[in-house]
DNA sequence: AAGGGATGCAACCGCACAACA
DNA sequence: ATGTTGTGCGGTTGCATCCCT
């Protein structure tokens, strides 16, 4: 596979970021070695991908977890146990990497609480076979759950039509929350915890997403990303580099 | 104000699986 | 049927920031 020497590791650049957003909307996110080659960036195929999917990716919702969404994760968990990008998929915007950190946090919190509980009384109650395995408890009827595009596929631009192939729509509506119930319990708890912390999703959404929101790739037809092409630096750079 | 521990998060690694030739 | 390649997933690590003393 790649071996390439001179891949660069570590923190991603605003450059790099610009650049890979670029070449997946160009050409969708699928092809992580192509992209990676294409785009000049010295990094891997798999660097790429998860950069994207845990960074880059505009649907991505980022800020605290939801009191709901933290209900979510624990009663999911407990089902499904450390299948974090299953898990991922139920939680439109959060990725399994955000989840599986979160769950960390979570689990270090409750066990230090444990700690000191079991200091106070000794003799706890053993009923927390449910919480805190890995596995997931024994006989469970798994949640009806449509398999297919998972939430972070955005699919690229159809040239050809020019449309955004995403399919934004997430998942089975078979659900035990329906997606208005956790869109509104998204938008309440972030409208509140924004004021509280002085616009926290402002200051950690990354700056490249302002280069795109305005016009897109996405929502482009062939004329237009071509000339988006054009105004590119990084294109040319590359190919004729 | 400074030092040290705790916490949160981005990124890497290794393995498994699927698609394809 | 088998080998190769690309992708996805879960576990882990390293670093920056926060918080407490």
């Amino acid at each position: 596979m790649e071996k390439e020497e001179g891949t660069r590791k570590g923190p991603w650049t605003e450059q790099e970021d610009v650049q890979l957003v670029f070449y997946v909307n160009l050409f969708g996110d699928r092809r992580w070695d192509f992209i990676a080659k294409v785009s000049g960036l010295k990094r891997t195929g798999k660097s790429c991908r998860l950069r994207w999917v845990n960074y880059l990716h505009p649907g991505l919702k980022r800020g605290k977890m939801t009191p709901h969404e933290e209900r979510l994760v624990l009663e999911l968990h407990s089902k499904w146990g450390n299948r974090w990008s299953r898990i991922a998929r139920k939680l439109p915007g959060r990725t399994d990497n955000e989840i599986k950190n979160y769950w960390r946090t979570h689990m270090r919190k409750k066990a230090q609480e444990r700690k000191k509980t079991s200091i106070i009384s000794p003799t706890s109650p053993s009923s927390s076979s449910s919480s805190n395995s890995n596995s997931p408890a024994v006989g469970f009827e798994p949640m009806i759950e449509t398999e297919g595009r998972s939430f972070y596929d955005t699919g690229g631009v159809d040239i050809a039509t020019g449309q955004n192939n995403s399919g934004v729509e997430i998942e089975g509506s078979a659900e035990v929350y329906s997606m208005d119930e956790i869109w509104k319990d998204i938008e309440l708890s972030e409208e509140s915890s924004n004021l509280r912390s002085q616009g926290v999703m402002s200051s950690s959404t990354p700056p490249i997403w302002d280069f795109w929101a305005a016009d897109s790739l996405w929502s482009m037809d062939g004329q237009d990303a071509a000339s988006k092409m054009d105004s590119f630096p990084f294109y040319y750079n590359h190919l004729t580099g």
